[in-house]
Formats: C-alpha cells, structure tokens, sequence
DNA sequence: TTGTAGGCGTTATCAC
DNA sequence: GTGATAACGCCTACAA
C-alpha cells in the first residue's frame, strides 16, 4: 500500500492517524491510493504495536434472551459506540461454571476492560488480571472475593417502599415470590420485603415468603401460592420472569389479588400492574462509564481524574410506578 | 515466558496451540511456567501472524433492546461460542445512516465475518469487502444490491395462515397493523394478509390496512383502529411491538376484538393471545452457521463443503399459535 | 516534511 | 523434538 502511493509506510501511517505534519500534496495522493487499494488501517497491529491496548471491551453477560440483560448491553454498547470502542459480549448461560472460560476467552482477545454480570459463586480469580491493568466492573450484582466497581439496583429500597405502598392500601397478607436464593439481588429485595413488614409490625404468612431456586417450577410455585385457600391479598415478585408466573397464574382475572412486579416489563402499563421501575440501559450507560472512567478516557462533560479513584458502588434508583393493580377487590 | 520455561518461543507456540510434536516433558515444563505467569496467548499476535484470520465475527443490529434482535444475538453469540468464535456486538439505532459508519469500525477490527440486519436502502458498498474474503449473511431482511446469503422468516405465509384462521373464525372485517412500510418483512407480511383476504373473495375495510411508518404514533394509530365505530372484529398485527399498542388499545378487554400478533412475546400466552410464533434464537444460530460455513469451520454434523456454494436465502418457519384470541364476543 | 531502524507476540520455514 | 530467523502491519524514536 505504502509503495502504490510512493511514499513509506510511516508517511501512511501518519495520514491514517491523523497527524499534522503531512505535506497536503502528500496526503491526497496517500487517502487516493488508500481508496483505491480498499486499504483499511489493521486496529489489530496497531494494537500489538502499542502493547495490546484494544479498542473492545468485553461484557459477560448471563443470558442475553432476558429483556433485562438485553437492555444493558443496548445501554452499554451506546456508551462505548460514542467513545469509539465496540463491545465483545459474550454468555455464561447462566452457568456458574462457564463463567471463568467465557471470561478467558475474553482476555485472550485482549479486551482493554471488562464488564461482568458475576454468576460463579467467587470471582477472586480476576484479581491478577486486573493487577496486571484490565478494569473490571460488574453490573447487577458486586463480585466475590474481589475488589471492583460495581453497579447495581437499589434492590432492598425498592422493595421495601414497593411492600409499605402495598401496606398502605390496606394489605397484612402480603407475599414475596423470588426466583433464586442464591442470587444476592433476589436477596436484597426480599430483605427489603421483610424489613418493611417489621417496620409496620407484621410478618409474612408461612409459605407467603418464597425464594426459590426456581428453574422451570417458577409457573408452578406461582400457581401454587395464588391457587390455594389461604392465598395471600397481594405479591411483590423478586424480577420480571416471576412477576410472568404470577399473570399466567391469574389469567387476565387480576382484580383478585394486588400485584406488584419488579423489574418494569412490556405491557405492565397495560394491564395496570404496578412495578418497581429503573432505566436498565442507563445502568449499562454507567457501567460502560465506570470502565471508561478507569481507563482515561473522560466523559463528555469532563471535569475530574477518575482513573485512580477507589473503588466505586453505583447505585441505580428504582421508583416505584403506581398502577391500578396496587389495590384489589380482595383487599380488606 | 519462554525463556523463564528454558525452551524457545516457537515451542511454546506449539505447546499452546496444541501442535503434536513436542516432547510430553517439555510440554509439562511449558504449561507449568505458563500456569505461573498467568500466560495468555495473544490473538491479535496470532491474528497479525496468518493474515488477519481472527476469531471474532461482527454483528450489526439495530436495536438490541428489542426482544427479537436480542433473542437472535443470543442464538447467534451461543453458535459462535461453540466454535470458539465470540461476537462483536454493534448497533445502527435503526439509523439507515449509522449502517455504513457501524460496519466500517466492526471491518476495521479484522472480523473475520459479518452478519447484519440490513437498515440502509443498499449495501452494494459491500461488495468490495465480501471479495476481498470477508462473507455477509444478513438476518430477517435480505440485502439490496448485494448479492449475500440471507436467512429470513416465512413472512408471507405466516400472516397468510393467521388471516386464513380468523376468516376460519368467521371474521369479515379484518385490519392489518403493520409498523413501517419502509420494511421489506413489513411489507411482506402486509402481502400475506391480503392475498390471504383475496383467497376468500374479502378485501379489507378502509384504514383497516394500515403500515406505517409509525414512529411514536404506534399506541395512536391502535387506539384509532379499535376505536372508532367502524372497527374491525379481528386484527393481524405487523410485529411485536404492533401486537404490545393493541393491547394497550384494548386494555384487558381483550374479548372485544380478536387478535393475533405477528411475533410471539412474553405473556402472550397469559393473555391468550394468539400469535405467528418462530424461533428466534433458532433464527440467530442459522445466521451464524451459514457464515460458518462460509468460513469453511465444519459443522458437528459435517457432511458436505459449503463455503462455496451460491449465495443461499434459509427461510425460518412460522407457526400459527391458536390461543382463546382466535374467536371474539363480536365475531359475527 | 519525510524516512529508517527496531520491535510488539506470534507462527512458517527451514535448519539441527 | 527443538530452535533460530524472518515476517505479519503498525508505531515510537530518532534521524535526514
């Protein structure tokens, strides 16, 4: 390429980054050859070159089928698109064991950065990789066994204010459906849940306090909850697929009993389910932020060094989006 | 790391990548100090090395936090892994402007294959990579003035089948909702609906074929449907997010009217909405296998070559999911 | 303003 | 079975 032009590689290289000191007769013959010849700069040697400083960052990601996942990554991919770095994304399937080839799969590819929605039970295995100058940030929930930024929902706040709204309306049987114990958000919220029952002096009923792990009994464990004598006035959900269990077990009849969902979910509005809300994407925005912030790159409205600060929690808020569904004709 | 395992570079190149001739001693010797020194092969080395072969394949979405794109970047993102490949992850925005820019950075990373959800009115600016070696399959919409494999939905014959049962139904006054006329699968599935009316000797009402483009007015244009006097007693919708303003329309009141939506979605099932159901991520794993295959990696059922066969169109399935939604107390 | 030398980590080639 | 050498395309450093 560099000879079709008649001049050297370096004069190219020169045009292609950007610099100043060109001759202009010089560099329109260089951009006139290098249309012609197709020639495209290789982002891949000039990596190697500059000490394996990429332009991608990788998200690892548990299922990218979950509206949740989805919207993040949409919300990362914008912000790192507006800084000129593309996104590797890669999928555990939720598999704890899967985790740590994804995440090296990753790392051989070089990312400059990684994000993590963390699924092993422990992620002390990164603590190298990030001495050595990889960033890693996790989304949703912190890691284990290791220091990193994180972004995560207000998950207990959301919802205990969730649970005292539905107290307000008049509710003492109030149950909680979570989707898995092992999940520290799932925990979270149902602290969140407890603790706002303590607060107005109650407790939930045995059986109206459920956790799971759920795999596919989730619809199940809905029906069970929903169908038997002693069913409670109103549900708050632990997330979107379990606030989906509770309406495939009341059918459209959802006067019955309040609901109340976590996580916003599409039609929610129209069938005047109350859910506790938050921007998804912008959590992706902030993480992808986070991990810009650690390797220099600054934000548009600049103002401070954030490349050395300790680490971090991002917290992002939830509110509570009142709907029809917060009463019901049970409703004492 | 070579030195500290006392053999050279090239041996432990063979080591990790698993060439045979190495002595097991040696070997052991160089996994030990590569285990030591946290070594990771470079890929961007390797990739620089043979020619900019990488192991990365690019994806040009427009928006990810659509349930369907993001369902197909899982089917996609799941192949790729199988193969050891990972996904770079790109978003247009659904901006026809965005398309070129966002292909150009995913070529500059060296991707070794493109799959793209065609947004612009022509990718004939394609054409020069495709024959410098790097193949295009496109997803849900095939290219324009590129010739490139495609894998598409049964557009046509869906819709067809959906209206063929609501005339089944004893529906008269059937209305299309589509979203954008500017969408080839818009278009088509429009098509389906009418030929399927003009098999029974129907035509549909006036304003009761209606495509778009709507932007924000989506929840407009469904309450002006269902609204008005004249209403129709069923609805064919052109895609999810058609399926989700008509329910908004409806409310819970779904009895009124009789639905059925152009994509399945979540609670559809709850709401006994019937729906043209696929899938999916089925949809993403075809893509990723045809470009695969025209990578020449070999399928786990490997049979035949198929890099260099001519350009194929896979045509995904559609399925008519008969819920409650197919009759309606106004069904005449 | 432009060019030359050298090397980033890897692998192909050809020796030993 | 193993190693030395060169080269992939680019950029840093230093000349010219």
């Amino acid at each position: 390429m560099a000879r079709a032009a008649g001049v050297s590689a370096k004069t190219v290289s020169r045009v292609v980054s950007g610099e100043s000191n060109v001759a202009p007769a010089t560099r329109d013959s260089v951009l006139e050859a290098a249309l012609a010849l197709q020639f495209r700069p290789n982002r891949l040697a000039r990596s190697l070159r500059t000490g394996g400083v990429t332009t991608t960052i990788g998200f690892v990601v548990g299922d990218l089928s979950n509206p949740f996942y989805a919207a993040v990554a949409a919300g990362v991919e914008r912000e790192l698109a507006r800084h000129g770095m593309t996104m590797l994304l890669a999928a555990t399937e939720d598999d704890p064991a899967a985790e740590r080839t994804v995440v090296g799969a990753l790392l051989a590819e070089r990312v400059r950065g990684l994000l993590l929605v963390p699924t092993a039970p422990d992620q002390s295995y990164l603590e190298a990789e990030q001495r050595l100058g990889t960033p890693v940030v996790t989304v949703d929930r912190p890691a284990h066994g290791l220091v990193a930024d994180s972004v995560v929902l207000e998950d207990a706040r959301g919802a205990h204010e969730a649970t005292t709204a539905l107290i307000d309306a008049g509710h003492r049987d109030i149950a909680f459906l979570g989707t898995s114990g092992t999940r520290s958000t799932q925990q979270h919220r149902r602290d969140g849940f407890r603790s706002a029952l303590a607060d107005a002096g109650l407790a939930a009923q045995p059986g109206h306090d459920l956790l799971g792990p759920y795999d596919d009994g989730l619809d199940a464990a809905a029906r069970d909850l929903l169908a038997g004598q002693d069913r409670p006035t109103a549900v708050l959900t632990g997330d979107n697929r379990a606030s989906a269990s509770v309406v495939r077990a009341l059918g459209t009849d959802l006067s019955t009993v309040a609901v109340v969902g976590f996580d916003d979910f599409e039609l929610a509005d129209a069938l005047g389910i109350s859910v506790v809300a938050y921007d998804a994407a912008a959590m992706g925005r902030q993480a992808a932020r986070c991990l810009l912030d650690r390797l220099g790159v600054p934000a548009d409205d600049a103002e401070t060094e954030l490349a050395d600060v300790p680490p971090r929690t991002v917290l992002v808020p939830t509110r509570l989006e009142r709907r029809g569904s917060l009463a019901s004709t049970s409703t004492p």
